[in-house]
DNA sequence: TGTACATCAGTGAACGCGCGTTCACTGATGTAC
DNA sequence: TGTACATCAGTGAACGCGCGTTCACTGATGTAC
C-alpha cells in the first residue's frame, strides 16, 4: 500500500527501538513469562533471527528494556519531586514510585531483576538522594535517610505488587501517599529538633 | 546395607517432606532456576513421576516450600522480638527479617513470589503487627506503621538482594540493624510526643 | 550516469535442551476373614 | 496363622512444548570509480 507506513520493507527502519517497544507491550500485556525473544520478533513481524542484527542475546535485549524503564521512572520521580517542595517533595516522589510500579508491574519486576552495573549511578537514585539530602538531620544521615526512603516504597511497591497488602486497585495510591507522608514528616520533625 | 539407614526401601518413608527438603536446599544450593520437578525428585533419588504421589504438580510443591519459608521467618521474627522491649523490639524484628532474607535469598524470593491465599494472617505477619501496634501514636496509626514498618525492611531486603545497595556481605546486617533502629526510634518519638 | 562490489539486515530451516505431565505398569503393604 | 485381595507408592518410557541459538543463505543498500 502507500510506501510511506514503510511496513513491509524488506528494512526495518530501525528494528531495534521497535524490538524495545514490543517488549514493553508484551510485558505488561502478557507478564514476564511470555517475553520471549521469539514472541517479540514475532510481535514485530520479523523472523525469529532478526533480533541477533540488534542485540547480543535476549540478555541485552532485556537490559536495554530495562534501561528504558528506568529512564522512565527518573522521569516521573523528577516531575514529582518538581511538584512540591522539602519534606513534601520526598513524599511525592515515594508516592510516583509506587504509582510507577503499579502502573507497569512486569517492567517493575524486570528491572530489578535485571543485574546491573553501578547500583548507585541511576538516574532514579540520584533524583532520590539529592532531595533525601537536603532532609538529612543529626539522628539520621544523609546515606542513611535515602537508603530508608527507597528502601520503603521500594518495599511498598514490592509487596503490592505480590498482593501481600489487601487493598483495591484504586487504594493503593492513596496509602503510598498516606505513607510517605507520614514518613518525611517524621524525618522533617526530626531536622527541626 | 543397614536396613536402618532404609535409603534403598521402594517405599521411602516419607517422601513428601523428604521433597520439600530437597527443594529447599536446591533453592540454595542452585538457584530458583535449577528448581524443577525433576531436580528435586532426582535429588530425592526417586523417579520424575514419585512427586506426583505427593503433590498435584510443581505449583504445590511450591506451595509447600514457600509455607515452610514463612514458617521459619515468623521464628527467626519471634525470637527476635523476645530479645528487646519497644521500640528495640521492633528494630530487632526488622534486622533478623533483612538477615533472613540474606541467609535464604532464593527461598525468601519464592516466598513471595507464590501467590499467597490470606495475606494478612501469616504468623510472620500477625507478630509483626502486635508489637507496631504497641508503638503506634497520634500521627501514626497502627495499620499504617505496621505496613511502613514492613515496608521498609521488605524493600531494604530486595534491594540487597537484587544488589542495587552497594554493600560488602558482612555490612549489610550492621546497616539493616542502624536503618531499622533509627525507625524505630523515630517513631517512637513520635509517641512521646 | 553506470556499474562492481562490499556491507548491511534480514530469512528460514534445524538443533538440542530440559521441562511438566500422561500413561500403563509393578512391587510393597496392610487388612478382612 | 494363612491367605486373598484392595490399596498404596513407586517405576520408566514417551509426548509435546517453546525456547535460545546455530547455520548457511539472500535480498537491499550505499559507495568508489
Amino acid at each position: 500500500m502507500s510506501t510511506s507506513t514503510a511496513e513491509k520493507a524488506y528494512h526495518h527502519g530501525d528494528l531495534g527501538a521497535a524490538l524495545v517497544s514490543a517488549a514493553l507491550d508484551l510485558l505488561e500485556s502478557d507478564g514476564a513469562a511470555a517475553l520471549s525473544l521469539r514472541a517479540v520478533a514475532r510481535a514485530c513481524g520479523v523472523s525469529a533471527m532478526a533480533p541477533y542484527r540488534h542485540f547480543a542475546g535476549k540478555e541485552q535485549l532485556l537490559e536495554a528494556v530495562a534501561a528504558r524503564g528506568f529512564e522512565d521512572l527518573a522521569e516521573s520521580l523528577d516531575a514529582a519531586d518538581r511538584s512540591a517542595e522539602g519534606a513534601e517533595a520526598l513524599a511525592a516522589q515515594g508516592a510516583a514510585y509506587v504509582a510507577f510500579a503499579c502502573r507497569r508491574p512486569a517492567l517493575f519486576r524486570l528491572m530489578f531483576m535485571t543485574p546491573c552495573r553501578k547500583p548507585d549511578t541511576s538516574r532514579a537514585y540520584r533524583i532520590l538522594e539529592m532531595r533525601a539530602a537536603a532532609l538529612a538531620g543529626p539522628g539520621m544521615p544523609a546515606a542513611d535517610l535515602t537508603l530508608a526512603a527507597w528502601a520503603l516504597v521500594h518495599g511498598l511497591a514490592a509487596l503490592i505488587l505480590d498482593r501481600r497488602v489487601p487493598l483495591e486497585a484504586g487504594e493503593t495510591e492513596a496509602v503510598a501517599r498516606r505513607i510517605t507522608g507520614q514518613f518525611a514528616r517524621l524525618t522533617a520533625g526530626l531536622t527541626e529538633a
